[in-house]
DNA sequence: GTCTATATCCAGATAGAC
DNA sequence: GTCTATCTGGATATAGAC
């Protein structure tokens, strides 16, 4: 009956969820083509074999993971972008808010990694290239937008508002990639030291 | 003869100098597990079996390419940190030198990315694992003595010195990978945006 | 749905002719 | 020294029993 398909169909987006977390795991930490499929089945406890049963290939796990990857990240910077502060406080609320998750977020770490990877990678699927292509550039667009109108209010430092939001992003991710590649994780530093390069002002809290 | 010998070692060592430069262009762009002998194989134009004939294994190669890297990379901090100049000179001119240095050199931002790939791998050669443990941490330390140093001078911010030191590299190492894996490259942004960072005294040049 | 067994393929490494 | 051919192992993906 219904009832038991409803059961069903939950069940089964259970053991997709697993899969694809125990796959972000691996693929952040070994990337694509280290990551093999019994590693992943041996993860979740189940039969290499039946990974199959719910994801048509490894490849196909992999794309999804990037695409929800790509969009976490930018569904966070529209938010941003979209708040009522001024822009020199969009910055430092991001900047700190970025420390903090680096710190306490393995997932978030994570996702850093599987999309640096992935960016840093030239042998990828195709439908992940696609992806990486359309979206990757988004926050750093956005960014040089929140970094532009900053600018017009005289409170971010004049230089190429793009090249501010490509320092902004490679700056965080190289913490989270740093932080997310030692065993024993260091103190992440005061937020102001970082944003501190963008605003006219600087801010000694 | 001894005449004939030395040419034979010399062109030896030129055929494994260009099947290192081949594997490090792939090792840097896809990694270990995805770059097959047979590319690089057909990278300088030999058979596939003919690598075995100058390298015991794939393996090996990343291993030598890893442990030139790193002691490359370690050698230039050594350098810096020899200079006579006082710690924010020093900051100032490496920061300026690294910019251009990612601007304008291929072979340093391979360095860069297969260095980033193997600390961002869990799954490397004992080998390569151990050298990373060994060699890795060598420029955060010495930077975070020029930090400490500066500080002692009254010319650079009062901070961790070693958290500054990995928000040095980190920074660095993310433009350098930025930069490395788009398709057209950025200009780099000004140099004094990034040191101004670490300085009492901002630089308006 | 889950497992074991297996077909198939690919890549690392070796052998042997030239 | 260089090549082609081959051995061998491992990994993806499938088949089929339960």
């Amino acid at each position: 009956m219904a009832r038991n398909q409803e059961q069903n169909e939950k069940m089964r987006e259970e053991r997709q969820a697993m899969i694809r977390a125990e796959a972000l795991r691996q693929f952040a930490a070994k990337g694509l083509a280290a990551t093999k499929i019994k590693d992943i089945a041996e993860g979740v406890g189940m039969a290499q074999g039946l990974i199959y049963h719910y994801y048509p290939s490894k490849e196909d796990i992999y794309v999804e993971l990037i695409n929800h990857a790509l969009d976490k990240m930018n569904e966070a910077v529209y938010n941003l972008a979209g708040m009522p502060e001024p822009p020199d406080v969009k910055i430092k609320m991001a900047i700190s808010e970025m420390l903090k998750t680096i710190d306490a977020s393995r997932d978030f770490n994570q996702t850093c990694r599987l999309i640096a990877g992935a960016a840093n990678s030239s042998v990828l699927p195709a439908a992940a290239q696609e992806l990486i292509g359309k979206k990757r550039d988004i926050p750093y667009q956005v960014l040089a937008g929140i970094m532009e109108a900053g600018q017009g209010e005289g409170t971010i430092i004049a230089a190429d508002p793009y090249e501010l939001a490509v320092i902004f992003w490679t700056t965080v991710n190289g913490l989270a990639i740093y932080q997310a590649t030692r065993p024993d994780p260091i103190p992440m530093p005061p937020a102001r030291i970082l944003y501190n390069m963008f605003l006219v002002d600087r801010d000694n809290d």
